[in-house]
DNA sequence: CACCTAAGATAGTAATTAATTACTATCTTT
DNA sequence: AAAGATAGTAATTAATTACTATCTTAGGTG
């Protein structure tokens, strides 16, 4: 770690992601400017084009950032699981983790998907979204065909419900404005998750 | 109708009101200026501050706008309905006809939770959910008390859930682009939401 | 028909925005 | 130590924003 000012640009790339990321966290993503970015990293705001050609280019950037993370946590907690209903359960949990430990995280990603035009950042988070679908289909017909869950069970509405329940939570917990209490609801929703797809009969329903 | 041009108060605020619903359809809420309002409306920029004192005016009317008439469709899908789990139906279909015709309004409700301040319209979007979760959990008590649904119903959970499972369908069509297909994709997930709350052996389970 | 008021048009303002400029400080390399 | 490359600053730009002051006109009422 170098002294603060003059880092490579490499360093200040990082420096500026993990700013807007912060950012998030406490304002709208729509209302962060240029300026309030530089101004929480202690540096002018021009300096931040030496760095990025546009703006749009930062937000891409971001997406990057998060897509990248998310996925590896995602990765690291379903190689520990054993049956698919416990690498979803790890991978639920993983996901809330992530949540708490960055809580700009969805309002980032819903402000990019408020965007109507298809901007490389919002492109990269559908892209994001479909990949962990896909993940999720792939383990909840396993489970399906281990006889672990339902035998009639919607793979599609299983998943979107999957990634539902985490935004149930997540809108929970903007309403109350503290994204903190999301890991104290996370247990109880994935419960009531497990009871809609599990076998009747099941030890987890 | 009156000719277009010089119309009540009354009405041109109404006309303000639905212009803003439907851009929010098409447009990030955040990127939606009086210019562009008006400009829909076909009438002058500063027209609009005829009718209201600010901008923040605007939004607070139409959140106002869209909480009288969700809980109103609400209501109206509550009264038709026999038992609990029937009535959780009702109110889950009619929200999702009330988004189809409408589909701007989830944009633009997340959009007011994305702001961090607490704006007037803000609060008002807090106080909607907070009514809608209060009834929600109503149900479901009612629905536990009558053996409808699980006796260990986590009833937080589950109303939470509900709401969480509308977002994911929002979600999933936003990630698509395509809002009208939240319609197909309704009852699929609400039969998921079903099996996880409804008591075991029951019949809608 | 004349008049008056509510509603809209026109043409501004000050503030904010992303981006660019000319210049300076610091690091790296030979 | 000189020289080139990299990173940052301060100031400025054009465009956009919400909002306002002034003028014009439509349309109902006596």
């Amino acid at each position: 770690m170098s002294k603060n000012r003059h880092l490579p640009a490499d360093e200040r790339k990082e420096l500026t992601v993990r700013a807007v990321v912060d950012l998030c966290g406490r304002e709208d993503p729509a209302r962060i400017t240029t300026a309030s970015i530089a101004k929480y990293m202690k540096v002018t705001q021009g300096a931040l084009f030496r760095h990025f050609p546009s703006k749009e280019a930062i937000w891409t950037a971001v997406v990057e950032w998060v897509a990248e993370r998310v996925m590896q946590r995602l990765d690291r907690a379903a190689q520990q699981a054993a049956t698919p209903l416990a690498t979803l359960e790890a991978m639920f949990m993983a996901h809330i983790d992530f949540i708490t430990e960055h809580p700009g995280v969805p309002r980032m990603l819903m402000g990019q998907l408020q965007h109507a035009r298809p901007t490389p950042a919002r492109h990269m988070v559908q892209a994001l979204l479909t990949r962990y679908r896909q993940r999720l289909e792939a383990l909840l017909e396993e489970g399906r065909a281990r006889g672990e869950l339902r035998a009639d069970l919607d793979i599609a509405a299983a998943a979107t419900q999957f990634i539902g329940t985490i935004q149930g939570l997540v809108m929970q917990s903007l309403i109350a404005g503290d994204m903190t209490q999301i890991r104290d609801l996370a247990p109880g929703a994935f419960r009531l998750y497990c009871q809609g797809i599990a076998a009747p009969g099941s030890a987890s329903a």
